[in-house]
DNA sequence: TTGATATTGAAAACCTTTTTCAATTATAGC
DNA sequence: GCTATAATTGAAAAAGGTTTTCAATATCAA
């Protein structure tokens, strides 16, 4: 149910593969990982940099949109695209997964389990297009704020 | 099977519909309409700005944007989020419909029936969001640019 | 501990979008 | 067809957000 302790969490993965990609490991970059590894919800490079200064007191906006460039890289981190902006960042999907976005808090889960084989080819069919790629976010309020 | 050629067609539609809203009719507005009415892509408003002073030499790119604005609003185009760019612009769809798009031509195509209804619950018991909305695309390659 | 080099933040550059403003233009009413 | 009024226009400036440049600093393999 718990998970044990010694269970690597996101940030010490994050930071080792960094690491093991023969990045270097900063104090800037584990404020930042810190963050990004931890939020809820996705978050814009001026979230993250406003966040990361209460941890790293020097940390720079600059150095923000590096980072997350390379946590995108690695496969991390994706980018989402968010009503309230479309550069906001959130941890990558555990493979082929979709996410449902809070519309009043901005919190993210992924699911996974679509069933939109039978459209795909619908539509390939009826348009004449080569499907290979889908883009699906649901949208609604979470159940902290559905109760409020 | 062909529109009737008194079928008025989406150019003279939205003019008619900008007057009707207290708006006017103008030679950079007429230029802009033309444009983004007939594209069978989405497209930027630098773009627009760059096909539209073929038609009216003197068009600034201020009035693209105030115009797509207009638009917008009026419900005759909508925003599409492409790979290659957040803020491009398209004929508005036609009821509940979602987006085919080429990756090559980035030609794009409505269709409707998508089938996601029982994901949507499944993932709203699952979550414990209500859900309200939804965003789908497909990305593929059209018929034109499969035979190439 | 040291040295090669990756990384950093500040500043400048860049690019896109918005605001400001005086001149121009559409259109309703005559 | 004119005219008066108010909407619309493009240029220029301002505002935002992201990227590039660069000299100083910090990491980490040896
Ligand atoms: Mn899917
Ligand atoms: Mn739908
Ligand atoms: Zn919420
Ligand atoms: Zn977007």
């Amino acid at each position: 149910m718990t998970k044990p302790d010694n269970a690597p969490n996101l940030y010490d993965q994050w930071l080792d593969s960094l690491s093991e990609s023969g990045y270097r490991v900063t104090a800037p970059r584990r404020a930042i990982v810190e963050i990004v590894a931890n939020s809820p919800r996705a978050l814009g490079p001026l979230e993250i940099y406003d966040q990361g200064r209460a941890e790293y007191r020097g940390l720079g906006l600059v150095t923000v949109y590096r980072t997350l460039e390379k946590l995108e890289e690695l496969g991390l981190v994706q980018r989402v695209h968010h009503p309230q902006g479309c550069h906001m960042y959130l941890r990558a999907a555990d493979g082929h997964e979709h996410l449902v976005l809070c519309t009043s808090c901005g919190k993210a889960e992924y699911f996974s389990g679509d069933n939109i084989d039978k459209l795909t080819h619908a539509v390939a069919r009826k348009t004449g297009f080569e499907i290979r790629e889908h883009w699906l976010q649901l949208f609604g309020l979470c159940s902290d704020c559905k109760n409020k």
